[in-house]
DNA sequence: TTAATTATTCTACATTTGTAGAAATATATT
DNA sequence: AATATATTTCTACAAATGTAGAATAATTAA
C-alpha cells in the first residue's frame, strides 16, 4: 500500500490522534486549511482504499486507522531498501550511519540502541 | 525531487550503469520489458526535470544521471523520518532496529557498522 | 542502395492525484 | 420553526503518471 502524498499526510494525523471526527481533523491542519470537501474527499479514497474505517455515534463518523502507521512505515522502507540497497538492510544500515547527517550524540544512541537490542534477543 | 515509480526504476539502472545507451537500458528490463517508446518518454520527462542528460557520440545519445542515487535515496529518507519519526533520526534508528526484520547476524554487522563510524569520527 | 532495425519525438489516452464547488443532509443555534 | 453550520456525496477538472502507437530520422545489415 503506497499512499499519494495528500492521503499520506492525513493518514498522519488519524495515526496521531487514533481516532477523529471531521472537524478534529481539519483543525490539524496548518492554515491555510484546505476545503472540507477535499479532506471529505481524501477520506473517502481512503475508506475505498480499506486504510480507513468510521464507527457511526448516531449520525456522527468517527474515523480511524485500519492499518497501522508502524505497518505501513515498514513497508514504504522495505520498498527503499529494496530498491536502493538491493534488499540488503546492512548495506542500507551502513549508508545510514555514515552518510545521513547523524551528530555524534545520535550516534551514541544509535549504538546504545542496537546494543539494548542485541542484548533483548540473547535470553 | 520525488521521482514517480517507473521513473525511479529506470533511474535505478542508470545509477547502477553510470551512463547508458538506450538498448543498454532496455536490457535491463526484466521480461516483458515495457515498449521502448515507453522508455524513451520516461527519459524525455527526467531530461525535462533535470534529473537525467545525455552526451551525443555523433548522433548516438549516451544517458547520464545528473543526481546521485546518494543524494536522491537521503532525500527520500530526510522525507520518511521527517513523516514518521517527526524528524527524529534516533526514534528512527530505535526503531529500524526492533521492528526491522534484522536478523541477528545483521544486528551485529550494524554494531559493527556503528563503531567503526563513531572510531573514524574520534579523530 | 534497399530493406530491416534502432532511436527519438509527438501524440494519445486511461488512471491517479490534488483540489474544491454544488447539492443534499444532519445538527446546532437563535 | 428558520437559519446557520458541519458533514457527506457527487461532480468536475487540471496536472501527473503509466503506457504505447505513428511517424520520422538515423544506422546497420543484406
Amino acid at each position: 500500500m503506497n499512499l499519494p502524498k495528500s492521503e499520506e499526510q492525513l493518514m498522519q494525523y488519524l495515526w496521531e490522534m487514533e481516532k477523529a471526527f471531521m472537524k478534529d481533523l481539519i483543525e490539524k491542519y496548518p492554515e491555510p486549511k484546505p476545503a472540507s470537501t477535499t479532506i471529505a474527499t481524501l477520506l473517502k479514497r481512503l475508506q475505498e482504499k480499506k486504510v480507513v474505517d468510521f464507527k457511526k455515534y448516531g449520525s456522527v463518523r468517527e474515523y480511524f486507522p485500519l492499518i497501522s502507521k508502524e505497518a505501513y512505515f515498514s513497508n514504504q522502507m522495505s520498498g527503499v531498501i529494496k530498491n536502493f540497497f538491493n534488499d540488503s538492510v546492512s548495506q542500507f544500515a551502513s549508508f545510514f550511519t555514515s552518510k545521513e547527517n547523524l551528530t555524534d550524540e545520535q550516534l551514541k544512541e544509535l549504538q546504545d540502541i542496537v546494543e539494548k537490542q542485541i542484548n533483548a534477543r540473547k535470553k
